[in-house]
DNA sequence: CTCATCTCTTTACGGCATAAAGATACAGGG
DNA sequence: CCCTGTATCTTTATGCCGTAAAGAGATGAG
């Protein structure tokens, strides 16, 4: 299910996003074994390995070798740990794009990278954007795209729904994209596996699928992508051709909008 | 989190996926009270009205009038109820388009239909995709846009990569915009209160916020959104205009590329 | 040494999906 | 008519989950 972000008390969580680096001033009681960044980094490999609904407090705790309960020390709720998760994860996406060579391109490796971006930590995707968290690194994250669109001279109101385009459109194919990656894993079935028991027994129980949906089945039995490297399932690189394709349409689409 | 599709037994899922009106044979044992459609339905009522996460057993069970168990009688299990809900919402989006004022008119009724569908099921963006259900209802709607696509005279590879280009674009743009609705009641929280605090610690935590963020900061300081309907929140309308523009992009992008 | 404060554990609660066992209802066969 | 096999539905129990509450033990400041 979406995990709703930036629920709790603002001012905690705002404090924890936005903690600078300066070290803790030392207190009384036992020095703290654990910290908030080795929390959520713990957090993170566990949602990563094994996805969002296997990073349980106990799950973390385990893995650094205290309860489930210690992590309340450090972190309000297991929702504000993934804001924090979430947030520390767009570290990644840091840098500024080169612009040397134009908007368009800036643009494809800013995509592809966030794509790659998605399909590495997939639980990403299950974090709400209704609330957005408001931590730094998404804060860099989206001024480095920014920097990139207003290349293109649009104004700002127009530059906000491309932006909004833009994120929608790699977050709906990564989404594809990654659960087609974990789907082998995650149910423990091959997609070869799968595909073959579903499809016999589509046959037997809709055998006049041809006659029901033609267009369908036409557009499935041509063209059928050929594979450049045997070691990337189908899927996932069907995946990628139809993500490339997509995004030269839309930046075609904003071309054409920016010559009239 | 992401519930995968399609992990139970092949046979009965497909069963039940394709399953016919003739009634069932009367056979000994008390008659049942339920139904697989009752509970479908229930299980709908509950999933829109609190959201997936609130989607249990014992809740759909209850507002039968029976307990979570007896469900199991004619589900097998939470996971093939959820593809039975995901295939059974698609009948919504059974009717085909009309054509006669060609492909693009067409396409863009298609993708409102649809962002409204999500938004008005938002748990339907949490079924995964990687394993589709395969059902009647979701093939009649792919049918649907295959249809109307392959008016555009597209060889089927690239259809496939049209067709997945716009259902990703319209689930991403979609999720965000049920994120959005739902936020105030699954957070207890207006989007108003949300941001005035939000916004007033962000100001104390980053005091140098336009520094950093230049680009951003000049992008959402202009040409805000005026209101034409006070009813309508905010954000959903900014969420609507993005959705409106992403999707004129798009079809001028492949507009463009057909007539080249 | 005392005390206040902090870390971390133990225990407990109410929720979840669902396995297992049993109570009850009913059609068909005698 | 009762008997039997099969079906529905409930009860109970298991092992997960997030997290509240209470307390054990460590440590710096006085």
């Amino acid at each position: 299910m979406v995990v709703f972000a930036a629920q709790g008390d603002a001012r905690r969580s705002m404090a924890l996003l936005w903690r600078g680096t300066d070290p803790e001033p030392v207190r009384p009681g036992p020095r703290p074994a654990l910290s908030v960044d080795a929390i959520v980094d713990t957090a993170i490999e566990v949602a990563d390995a094994e996805g969002m609904a296997a990073l349980s407090m106990r799950a973390v705790g385990e893995r650094l070798g205290r309860t489930a309960m210690a992590l309340y020390t450090y972190v309000p709720s297991k929702s504000e740990l993934v804001d924090l998760m979430y947030d520390r994860a767009f570290t990644e996406l840091g840098e500024p794009y080169d612009l040397s060579e134009g908007w368009r391109a800036a643009v494809t490796a800013w995509a592809w990278d966030l794509w790659a971006f998605f399909v590495r930590h997939p639980w990403v995707l299950q974090v709400s954007q209704a609330r957005p968290v408001l931590g730094p690194h998404e804060y860099t994250f989206l001024e480095n795209l920014v920097t990139i669109v207003r290349e293109t001279g649009l104004p700002a109101s127009r530059l906000r729904r491309l932006v909004s385009t833009l994120v929608h459109f790699v977050r709906g194919s990564a989404q594809t994209a990654s659960d087609t990656r974990r789907a082998p894993d995650a149910t423990g079935m091959s997609d070869d596996e799968w595909w073959y028991a579903r499809s016999a027994e589509l046959e037997t129980v809709a055998p006049d699928f041809a006659q029901r949906f033609p267009a369908l089945t036409e557009m499935e039995s041509h063209g059928a992508f050929e594979l450049d490297d045997e070691s990337v399932p189908y899927l996932e690189q069907e995946a990628r051709e139809a993500f490339t394709y997509g995004l030269e349409v839309l930046l075609d689409g904003v071309d054409a909008r920016l010559r009239t």
